[in-house]
RNA sequence: CGCGGGGUGGAGCAGUCUGGUAGCUCGUCGGGCUCAUAACCCGAAGGUCGCAGGUUCAAAUCCUGCCCCCGCCA
């Protein structure tokens, strides 16, 4: 029992929400709904990144204010991830006052500090990154990643004094080897530490869209600076000292690998700066491929999350999405696999499993579930279960959490098979396996719950179990033995029917 | 010699740190069952663990060299 506090990325509102987006989230949502079974004090925030060169020319195209502009993606997020049935505890705009507020209490710390300093920037730079390239960056003269040319832009900015943290980020590191996971993309930070440190430009005068320094309005703070702050901002910091000491420092921020340097060594040199504690740890993921090709935004868009859940249901398509691309490695979205996990996993195991326990219970025991037997084989199957599931949902890797989860939904398979209750007599006996049967049943159901919410609460009441899983709390309701027989089992149509 | 990760049966992965019969899921084939969503269970085939050397009684695992793929380099 603790506090978890962890973060997804804020999303950039220059495009729609896409299935990149989307599994990132469900991510953040399985782990945080973990964390709630074992009652730890939750919260869980993502939100939207609303400032930038970027979305004022956006805004400008469309003929809309940026406010207005960034209001209407903000939205289309939100309902991304009411569809997915992402329980967040918060979602920050960087448009909000609150954000503004600590914006500004940060940037005046890190000036107090002496870590901010005026100088002149002149570079190549390109709108779409928000960023400056150097002459060798360059392809055939245009931006490296969107392939537009870039311009020639002269100001005067204020800088972040990143090269004065070298020795103390490194220290940092050295005294938390662990909290970067995957390991190697520590070894990527440090990589990048060690090779020199520059100072980076937090501030553009170029820019009305954005957050204006408080001791030289003229300026407006840089997206990064703006955009990392969210994780404070959401908390309280700036306004609300009492919730700021409850949450900070974050226990884990999830993010792509593209945005590792921005998050490991730029965000906890911001924060000692300002006299904050850095993270306590960093989930790196990797991008999201289709059919192995690195895709493109357009090529993310064109797969709809709304039209695979038609097809697959909410359910189907959180299970693939946690299960299929574990957390580290750039995963493989594909419909194939899609469809071969909701058939294997969720047709044929565990809804074939409730099929036809509910059957037999309704031929053997005249539809009232038994109570296991307290030294039933499926319980030492089920501890292992609990043990390996509990541990990878603390390392936040989901695939392997269910991994463990789906074990057990074999062996209750294979349980059934070795004692062919539908052959026998009813009695004791037959009453004692499916006990079992409905006891594995109930701990998978709770188990799966983080990635499957609907489909377990249904099963729970399937087996005729009161109240929310939701409700239930971890160790101890995931213990062998909490089925107390009794209870009515109701045969329904398939959770998941064979695609 | 920029830094780092990886190459294991058809596919995707574990095992390598702490040498000792190569494991898991999917797929294929055979059998069983017929309670169940043509589902479930059991069994089998299939790998000289990237290549070449070396250490060792024994190497996927340790050492050396090479080939290939990938990530990072503001």
């Amino acid at each position: 029992m603790g506090r978890f506090y962890l973060t997804t990325p804020i999303y950039y509102v220059n495009a729609a929400p896409h299935i990149g987006h989307a599994y990132t989230t469900l991510i953040g949502d399985a782990v945080t709904r973990w964390h709630r079974l074992l009652g730890d004090d939750v919260h869980f925030l993502t939100g939207t990144d609303e400032h930038g060169l970027k979305i004022q020319r956006a805004a400008e195209a469309s003929g809309q204010d940026p406010e207005v502009f960034a209001a209407a993606v903000a939205e289309q997020f939100k309902q991304a991830w009411r569809e997915l049935d992402i329980a967040y505890d918060d979602f920050i705009r960087t448009t909000e006052p609150r954000h503004y507020a600590g914006v500004e209490k940060l940037l005046q710390a890190c000036y107090d500090a002496g870590d901010i300093e005026l100088g002149t920037y002149e570079g190549l730079y390109c709108v779409s990154c928000e960023a400056y390239y150097t002459e060798a960056d360059l392809v055939d003269g245009k931006c490296p990643i969107h392939a537009r040319p870039v311009e020639l832009v002269t100001e005067e900015n204020y800088f972040f004094k990143l090269s004065r943290y070298e020795q103390r980020l490194l220290d940092w590191y050295a005294e938390h080897p662990g909290s970067i996971t995957p390991s190697y993309r520590l070894n990527e930070a440090l990589g990048f530490i060690r090779g020199g440190l520059q100072d980076f430009s937090i501030s553009r005068q170029s820019i009305t869209w954005g957050i204006p320094l408080p001791w030289d309005p003229k300026h407006v703070a840089y997206v990064w600076f703006d955009a990392l702050a969210n994780y404070i901002t959401a908390v309280g910091y700036g306004t609300d000292p009492e919730l700021f000491e409850k949450w900070w420092p974050v226990d884990a921020h999830l993010i792509g690998k593209d945005i590792l340097r921005f998050h490991c060594v730029y965000w906890p040199a911001m924060l000692l700066s300002a006299g904050l504690e850095p993270p306590r740890s960093w989930a790196v993921n990797g991008f999201l491929l289709v059919g192995g090709e690195k895709m493109s935004k357009t090529a993310l868009n064109q797969i709809a999350p709304a039209d695979l859940i038609a097809e697959f249901g909410l359910d189907g398509f959180r299970y693939h999405m946690l299960t299929d691309v574990p957390l580290g490695p750039d995963g493989d979205f594909s419909y194939e696999a899609l469809l071969a996990r909701y058939n294997a996993d969720l047709a044929n195991n565990l809804g074939n499993l409730l099929s036809r326990i509910a059957t037999v219970v309704g031929s053997k025991c005249g539809g009232v579930g038994p109570a296991p037997s307290p030294d039933s084989v499926l319980a030492r199957a089920v501890d292992e279960a609990y043990a390996h599931a509990a541990d990878a949902w603390a390392r936040i890797q989901p695939s392997e959490a269910l991994e463990a989860t789906w074990r057990v939904i074999r062996q209750t398979n294979a349980h059934l098979e070795a004692h062919e209750p539908w052959k026998s007599e009813p009695g004791p006996e037959v009453d004692a396996i499916l006990g079992d049967a409905l006891e594995a049943l109930r701990i998978v159901a709770l188990l799966a719950s983080p990635a499957i919410p609907t489909t377990a609460q249904t099963i729970w009441e399937r087996i005729g179990l009161p109240g929310r899983v939701e409700d239930q709390r971890l160790p101890h309701d995931a213990a062998w033995g909490g089925y107390p027989g009794g209870l009515t089992v109701t045969k329904a149509a398939p959770l998941f029917p064979r695609k």
